[in-house]
DNA sequence: CGAAAGGCAATTGCATACACTTTTTGCCTT
DNA sequence: AAGGCAAAAAGTGTATGCAATTGCCTTTCG
């Protein structure tokens, strides 16, 4: 518990913590409601109490796990109204976001977005859900950025993470990747021509698809058989 | 270092020490851009580092404090795009509830608001600014309650606490009350009729002007001649 | 037999000690 | 005298130990 530990990568250890416990949490390895022992989580990754609490105070901060004083922490339960107006904040959040980038993205920024947007196309035709998956993070990022208001940013991508559990799956319905590339292009073409009512309201429409696309996973809740075993990966 | 705290009022210790020192730095007493020294604080507060490291992660989370890796802690320095970034959301945010409020308050939630919005009119002429800003953050508390959405609750919350050290002096200005108590009712009307278009236009332009109010303060950056000692009060 | 109270185990909260990183300071070299 | 390097000092990151709170289990009394 004093040697070194091998060949760690990146930010300190509390940051790996954050990443392996949050993936975990993201990917529904760790289920909703479970219980955070932080004797155990020193355990199963080799470090003392003191970064497993910081980073569990950061994931409270995050919305993944909940925490309550001499309780301890349990993986957050996310209610079904909940998650609506997190899906609703989302589309208000994005809507935002496109209408500021039709007002405001340069030049440079409005041609990047464009030409990734049409280099996704690509990925449609190949029905390459990982890749696509990749690029339409991208796409919304490029979106977030481009309002120009690094509150609106901070805010918009917080909300996306907290999502995240929720929208793994929402590309495996047949025929959406299709769909969502066509609903970007309407968002694309508003933005170019510098439209932000009409952005916005593209922008509002796509989220709420995905919202709806998502809700039918979200009725089963998000967890998976978990036999691995636990260690710092990303 | 080992005795009793006296008489500690609620929470935890860490709780305590939030609540301390952002209070310090939200009125302006501790400066953006001071270093928050760990031993010095834990000195001050006549606690060990381990609650004060809690404190000050939270505190980063909230955004009222900045910290990198192995080189401490300071108080967020705020500049002057970023400080517009937060009302211009503030804004976007605060028209998001004022719509969702007139469509889905209860009749309960629309009766008190208007209540209580005409029973401020007695501070304007009274002059009152102490209790009309009492009165103005309950009415604002309202709107984003009446939205009926956890999460919007949440970020405009949030939002608002990170703008609260520039808005202490909006209500200085000549005049500003009883402007601000006719942009309130404006709001309140439309939320009445259910007019959910008008109330967000009216809370967009309600904010915008708070802005502008703010921005020649926050001109001046907002510290004070500061002598009190420093100990734990609310 | 049920309920309440008290004690015990488990777990969190805080304190202290140690290790590593960054910064400062003073000396040496050019 | 100025610049750079090195060592020490300061400060953050992590580990560990102790105190305090919580939840459960047992015991006892009604």
């Amino acid at each position: 518990m004093s040697g070194k530990r091998s060949l760690i990568r990146s930010g300190t250890t509390v940051d790996q913590m954050v990443r392996a416990i949050g993936d975990r949490i993201v990917t529904g390895f760790l289920r909703p409601g479970e219980k955070l022992d932080e004797a155990s989580l020193a355990a199963r990754f080799d470090v003392s109490r003191t970064p497993v609490r910081e980073a569990l105070g950061r994931l409270s901060a995050m919305g993944l796990v909940e925490r309550r004083p001499n309780r301890g922490a349990t993986v957050a339960v996310v209610t079904q109204e909940h998650l609506a107006s997190m899906f609703e904040s989302m589309a208000e959040l994005e809507a935002i976001c496109a209408r500021f980038s039709a007002e405001r993205m340069t030049a440079g920024e409005r041609r990047a977005l464009e030409i990734e947007h049409q280099a996704s196309a690509r990925l449609v035709q190949l029905a390459a859900e990982e890749d696509y998956e990749y690029f339409n993070t991208e796409f919304h990022t490029r979106l977030y950025r481009g309002a120009h208001s690094k509150h609106i940013y901070e805010l918009t991508v917080m909300t996306r993470s907290r999502l995240a559990p929720f929208r793994r799956a929402q590309f495996m319905l047949p025929g959406r990747l299709a769909k969502s590339w066509q609903e970007h292009d309407v968002i694309v073409t508003a933005i170019m021509r510098g439209d932000s009512a009409a952005a916005g309201k593209a922008a509002k429409d796509h989220v709420s698809i995905v919202s709806e696309a998502s809700a039918v996973f979200a009725a089963v809740d998000p967890r998976k058989p978990a036999t691995e075993a636990i260690g710092m990966s990303s």
